[in-house]
DNA sequence: GGAGATTTGTAGTCATTGATACAAAATGCC
DNA sequence: GGCATTTTGTATCAATGACTACAAATCTCC
């Protein structure tokens, strides 16, 4: 089915490689790409070094190939949420609450891969993560400034940073009941942000201890 | 200052520990504990591997003697932000906007240091980072649970999940700005959802394409 | 000035990391 | 059958990880 090609010239490969990559998917999802291993990866697909080398080039190299496949295996739909003509707070709204949902829906696998990629300590691997959200965001930003120009990047920043506080509490083992609650109570403030005017830069609402003594750089 | 005791017995160090400590909390806050290694710790500190196992035991002891220091050097103050008796929405809002003048505050050690150490891939650090994380939250549930029993598990995921997305997006490069607009974004929804009772936990927002074949466990 | 105590510097240990050299094996093509 | 082509398996490689054995150095105490 996947390839009636005429069969190729050398010794056949003893493995699928798209079914390695899905394997490996499984692997880098569950552990994080940090903790997981060539050595690792080897084992779970049955496979020799020079196999994996061969095949995809390096472990960067195959998470970059996997992250190009996450689009269409579970990552979050997000152009489809957010349909051209959707009220914005309703259609942020309802991607918070699919985050939620896909980001629990395996606990061996919780969380966003990307995110999570994106945060590993490997230069080339980081970067491929950090452009698959990139462009998740970048859409986001575009829907909300068809009509919402002037609340875009507020809004953006806002369900990106809550999408990543939902990642990271999935991969602590939060279940589905408590970050679909969290998702609800974040799409709470959305109407209100829409219309409102943007919140003044410098009424501080704290009271704590002086903290920052150096004072905030953003109001010079 | 320190210490007038008379000198100990043996040959003298020839580094303070205290300072020794600070710059590797730097270092920790700066790369995360595990893109940090024990040779990057022992040539920042000017001594030798002997003298720092000597001194700290471990790399993970070291963390766990950083921790403990923290709350007293940058961390948030979360008890004294939260006073009983402080209303809970503006008291939330306030830690919010303080986490993100903290996470904000250095940028070459954004973010929190015990939020992203418990993410950390050694077991004994990882675990001494959620121990603290931990105490953090158990505060500001019991906060909460003081005057709206009802509210303080969802009201505690949420804003615990705001500050994991703020330390993330600190450590991503944020601003102040950008990090103080989301934390009061944050906030709008917090006085709704402390008077409101708990939004029901079926009704979907969203009409994305079937993506949960196995549906939500939640509602059995 | 020794004796005991403690730290220092040198030079390692051992496990694991990502990645390879090389020859044998297994195919298609002629 | 023989050759080109490709993959496989064995056995590594060099670099780096956390950590330590050991003796010389430097102090206090007596």
């Amino acid at each position: 089915m996947t390839t009636n090609l005429p069969r190729a010239r050398g010794r056949p490969r003893r493995f699928d490689p798209e079914q390695a990559v899905a394997t490996a998917q499984r692997l880098f999802h569950a552990r994080g790409y940090d903790a997981v291993s060539v050595a690792d990866l080897t084992e779970a697909l049955g496979i020799n070094p020079p196999s994996f080398y061969a095949a995809f080039g390096s472990k960067a190299g195959l998470y970059a190939r996997i992250l190009g496949r996450y689009t269409g295996t579970g990552a979050l739909p997000i152009p489809e949420i957010l349909r051209p003509g959707r009220p914005v707070p309703e259609a942020l709204a309802a991607m918070l609450e699919e985050a939620a949902r896909r980001y629990a829906a395996d606990p061996a696998a919780a969380g966003c891969l990307a995110i999570e990629g994106a945060r590993c300590n490997d230069p080339e691997a980081r970067a491929a993560a950090r452009a698959l959200t990139g462009a998740g965001e970048d859409t986001i930003r575009r829907f909300i400034a068809a009509s919402h120009p002037e609340a875009a990047e507020r809004l953006t920043d806002y369900v990106v940073t809550v999408m990543a506080g939902l990642s990271t509490m999935a991969r602590d083992g939060q279940g589905l009941d408590r970050l679909l609650a969290t998702a609800r109570l974040a799409s709470l403030g959305l109407a209100q942000a829409v219309h409102d005017r943007p919140p003044p830069r410098d009424g501080r609402v704290t009271d704590a201890a002086p903290c920052n003594p150096a004072g905030p750089k953003e109001t010079p």
